[in-house]
DNA sequence: CTGCATCCCGTAGCCACTACGGGATCAAGC
DNA sequence: GCTTGATCCCGTAGTGGCTACGGGATGCAG
C-alpha cells in the first residue's frame, strides 16, 4: 500500500476525496480537474494537487454549487486574482436560488402534511390526497 | 376558437392545464396519459376526461411526485378501489423526502449565508467563501 | 510468474422534460 | 377554391451530474 512518491492512483485519490471513482475520471473528461500524469502502462498518477482540487470542488458540490458555478470558483480561486467580490457574488447568486427552492419545498412540505393529516383520522368516503390532487390548486 | 364537440387540440389542452405541448406527447410516448382520438389528418383530438387526468397528472407534478408514483396513484384514484391507505403510504414517502431535502437545503442556506456574511465587512485578506472550500467540511 | 485487484476507455442509462427541424395539416380570410 | 400562416406531426438529441457496464490491459503481492 506504501505508493511514496509515485502519486495516487485514481481509486486512491478517489477513496480520499469521498467520491466516486467514475467521477473523478468525468470531472477530467468535462475539464474540471487537470489531466493528471500517467504510469509506463497507462494508468493516472496523482498528486497533493490534485487532492486538493478534488476536495474542493466536492466541498462545493456538497454546498449544491453547479459545475459551471465551480468552474468559475476554481479560477477566481488561483493564486494572484482572488476576487474576493466575484466569488461572492456567485455565492449570493447561488444562496437565493438555494432560498427560492427552501421556500418551494416548504410549502409542499405544508400542503402535503396537512392532506395527509385529514386522511388519517377522519372517517371520510372520499381519499383527501386523492381529492386535493382531483381539484383545482 | 369554438371547437365544439370535435375535442381539444394538443395545444388547447397544453394551454389549458399549463403545461408544455412537448410535454404532453412526453407523457403519451411513456403511457401516463392514454392515446387520444385522431383528426382526420393524423392531428390527437381530446376530450374532457384527458382534461381531468392531465389536470391530476399537473398537481402531482407540483407537489414533487415522481411520474412512477403518479402512475401508482392515477391507477389507484381509478373508480372502483380508492385505496385511501396505499394512497397515504405514497404521500408519506414523499413527505419524508421533501422533509429530508427541507432539512438538507436549510444547512446549506445556513452555511451559506454565515461565509457570506464574514466576506462583507471584515476587511480581511483572504475570502471566507474560497477559505471555507478549501478546508475540509 | 501467477492470479486477482485495479484501471483503461467509450458508450449508454438515469429523470423529467425541452428543443430542433423538416414536412404535413388545419382554419380563416378573400 | 385557394392561399396563408399557425399549429401539429414525428423522431432524435440535448440538459445536469453523475453512474453503470463490458471487455481488455496493467499493477503488484506472494
Amino acid at each position: 500500500m506504501v505508493t511514496g512518491l509515485r502519486g495516487l492512483s485514481i481509486g486512491q485519490l478517489a477513496a480520499a476525496a469521498g467520491v466516486n471513482l467514475e467521477t473523478v475520471r468525468y470531472y477530467e473528461r468535462i475539464g474540471l480537474m487537470p489531466p493528471p500524469a500517467r504510469t509506463g502502462g497507462g494508468h493516472r498518477s496523482y498528486d497533493p494537487v490534485h487532492v486538493q482540487r478534488l476536495a474542493f470542488i466536492r466541498h462545493a458540490r456538497a454546498l449544491g454549487f453547479g459545475i459551471e458555478d465551480i468552474r468559475t470558483l476554481l479560477a477566481l480561486a488561483a493564486p494572484g486574482h482572488r476576487s474576493c467580490a466575484e466569488v461572492r457574488d456567485i455565492a449570493s447568486a447561488h444562496l437565493s436560488e438555494v432560498r427560492t427552492k427552501l421556500a418551494h419545498l416548504a410549502r409542499l412540505e405544508h400542503i402535503l402534511s396537512e392532506t395527509i393529516d385529514q386522511c388519517s383520522g377522519a372517517p371520510t368516503p372520499a381519499c383527501p390526497v386523492l381529492d386535493m390532487l382531483d381539484a383545482p390548486m
